[in-house]
DNA sequence: ACCTGAACACCGTTCAAGT
DNA sequence: ACCTGAACACCGTTCAAGT
């Protein structure tokens, strides 16, 4: 069949493509449909034909930002699986930090099931029952959302080097006697501490 | 001293009310410039003389609103004093989630520096040295914001109704078969059973 | 000393018109 | 069939002018 009308400037692939690159370039805030409009050299409504609005297009390009994150070979210790998930998934979110506010509105797409489908499968083969492996599954989830979340948050607004008044220093005193460790405590990559710990907390002891 | 000049129409103090006024009617998202100077019948560049700009009114928000969250008195037992800490925390964040974008800008004000203090000092109490038990408050603390996060983007976005295709629920069988265990892991309020496993792994056991 | 109005550089989206 | 331009209802913030 022949094209009828006019012929299309570029594909929604295209305008997926444009808003990567913004993304890529200058962050999440700056992504907006004016600004991808600018990239493709495009009115900003020419976009509309190829995408309902922004919120679908945070949605596609979360899908196609998820083909960096790789599927894990299933291994035979449970624990091992979960952690190399977790650690793949944390690591994909540390690069992709928007992707946390997108997920929910975006039905947490069957792109990524395969997180929930192996780690609960792996808690469940390492003896947990249906409704404990569906809650571990969700405190794991939980906590590597919050440490991704503070992470990112404290990145983009350090510490200051103020020192505290002397009144707070005498109305907390654990916290000034150990402000290094603390300060260590934030700065370096603790994600598989806590993990590690609440998998103690949550996995029977063999 | 006498009055110079025009008298002010209203106080530093008047714009946070209002802030907080438009925030409990409509949500942090309603929260601008010119809606609380409608608010306040002004208009929107009275509010610079009294506030810096957007993100000033936002922490003094932040110190506003802290004042529900009230300091518990201490306990003997170190685990039922962190447990209390997390808990009433956690409310207050329920009910106040935009305070996590805001905290970390805000740089963990001191008007809640106690969460910090309280919390290392019971896991030195429970016999954690220095560094663990700062690491031990930023995973307690990261599972805190990460279960928060996840209930309140849940709730902007339900899960939808509609059954997944026949080829998905082939290639996720757990996902599907433990469908029910997962729904409910996410719709009850799991915190206390998380914070609670997460405690497993990170106190030393009697 | 405090407030206002116009302006600048943004935003998502609708609707009618052009090719 | 696809794209554009003007328009609407927003946003934070600067700057000069008014009282």
């Amino acid at each position: 069949m022949a094209a009828r009308g006019r012929p299309a400037r570029f594909a929604r692939h295209g305008v997926v493509a444009a808003a990567e690159a913004v993304v890529r370039a200058e962050g999440i805030a700056a992504l907006s449909m004016r600004r991808v409009a600018r990239e493709l050299g495009s009115s900003p409504m020419a976009l509309y034909r190829h995408v309902a609005g922004r919120d679908e297009l945070l949605g596609l390009l979360l899908d196609h930002v998820a083909r960096d994150l790789r599927r894990p070979e299933p291994s035979d210790d449970p624990r091992r699986t979960i952690t190399r998930i977790a650690t793949i998934t944390h690591d994909w979110l540390v690069n992709n930090p928007w992707a946390i506010d997108v997920l929910p509105a975006h039905r947490m797409g069957w792109s990524v099931a395969w997180i929930v489908e192996d780690t609960v499968s792996a808690f469940l083969s390492a003896g947990l029952r249906p409704a404990a492996a569906a809650r571990a599954y969700e405190v794991v989830w939980q906590h590597l959302v919050g440490e991704v979340t503070t992470r990112h948050s404290r990145q983009a607004a350090p510490p200051s080097d103020r020192p505290p008044a002397p009144g707070h220093c005498a109305a907390h005193p654990t916290l000034i006697a150990l402000a290094d460790d603390i300060a260590i405590a934030r700065a370096h990559d603790q994600y598989l501490h806590g993990l590690s710990a609440l998998l103690d907390g949550l996995m029977p002891r063999p």
